[in-house]
DNA sequence: ACGATTATTGCGTTCTT
DNA sequence: AAGAAAACAATAATCGT
């Protein structure tokens, strides 16, 4: 690894930087993936990435760590590393006069003005505000975020916004990098967040899909019910058991063209009957954005698979 | 008895292959 | 283009209060 890609580098050592303790509650392994790290027994949310776990951002050698300055973050336009004139207070914290506030004030127009070197930078960072703005809609970790903002930045080069709206292709980087991280995210949750049509985010991500050749790898059912049992409020027992119930679907090949989250929502009712969870078709399919039928189907064939 | 939930069936639409 | 899947609708049956 060559200090030429500090930020792939960064991502990585977040994301595997996470806790390998034991589960606290039940003393069951962990799995870390990019916004969480839950416990594989119970389902415990252990952490959700959300703090600063302290980045050794700057370093010269593994050993040497230390903090210099603010991280070099790929989801501003200049990394973060531009000025930022403040106001209304000095060093010292003591306010400042109103001769003194006017000419800051005006310092600060005059830097904003110069901070776009071109117009190719001016939509880097617009598009790279609308990433941050759909990445914290949807409460992504940091360094899915950044990686979407990587990504529009190569888009960008790559010259794939001719014709293209920034807003739609913001939209596609975030679910691109979504896709890359294994997040359970469907374009139905994210294309609602940007401010352009659905269409149009997708046509953006098909086109970054082709032209980048993203390692998306294929969406896996098994990631759909710890979202949908938390969101279900569904106990340990029931989320494990319909966790094995995906399991067994898809060894039986029942899976494949079905709505991924609609399947993922039978097991989940289907594992409340077995347990007598109080747990209705209307709200498990409410919450998978499905109807009462989809889970009525998926049920009975899961019934007919599980002999 | 009543409302809520679940079953059953048919049919036009949307999506996958 | 063909076929499967999901949605919609109408109606019946079941269950708990």
């Amino acid at each position: 690894m060559t200090t030429s890609e500090p930020y792939e580098r960064a991502f990585d050592e977040d994301i595997q930087r996470g806790t390998t303790e034991p589960c606290p509650e039940c003393g069951g392994p962990v799995r870390t993936n990019s916004a969480e790290t839950v416990c594989a027994d119970c389902g415990l949310i252990i952490d959700e990435q959300s703090i600063d776990r302290g980045p050794e951002w700057h370093r010269d050698d593994a050993d040497t760590a230390k903090r210099t300055g603010a991280p070099l973050t790929p989801a501003r336009h200049d990394r973060g590393l531009s000025t930022v004139i403040g106001s209304g207070q000095d060093a010292t914290g003591t306010d400042l006069s109103g001769q003194k506030r006017r000419r800051l004030a005006r310092m600060r127009r005059e830097q904003s003005r110069a901070r776009w070197r071109s117009k190719q930078e001016r939509n880097l960072g617009h598009g790279l505000t609308e990433i941050r703005r759909i990445a914290s809609a949807l409460g992504l970790a940091d360094s899915v975020r950044d990686q979407a903002c990587q990504l529009f930045r190569t888009a960008q080069n790559e010259r794939l916004l001719k014709g293209r709206s920034i807003e739609a292709m913001a939209a596609a980087s975030v679910f691109g990098a979504c896709r890359c991280n294994g997040e359970s995210w469907l374009i139905d949750d994210v294309a609602p967040m940007a401010q352009v049509g659905q269409n149009r985010v997708e046509n953006a991500y098909t086109v970054l899909n082709e032209e980048l050749g993203l390692p998306t790898p294929p969406v896996s059912l098994d990631q759909f019910v710890p979202r949908l049992a938390s969101d279900l409020g569904c106990t340990d027992v029931v989320r494990r058991r319909a966790e094995e119930l995906v399991v067994q679907a898809v060894d039986a090949g029942i899976t494949t063209g079905v709505h991924p989250s609609g399947f993922a929502a039978a097991c989940l009712y289907m594992a409340a009957c077995v347990h007598d969870a109080p747990l209705t078709q209307a709200d498990a399919a409410a919450a998978a954005g499905v109807t009462v039928e989809t889970i009525r189907s998926h049920r009975d064939r899961l019934l007919s698979i599980v002999e």
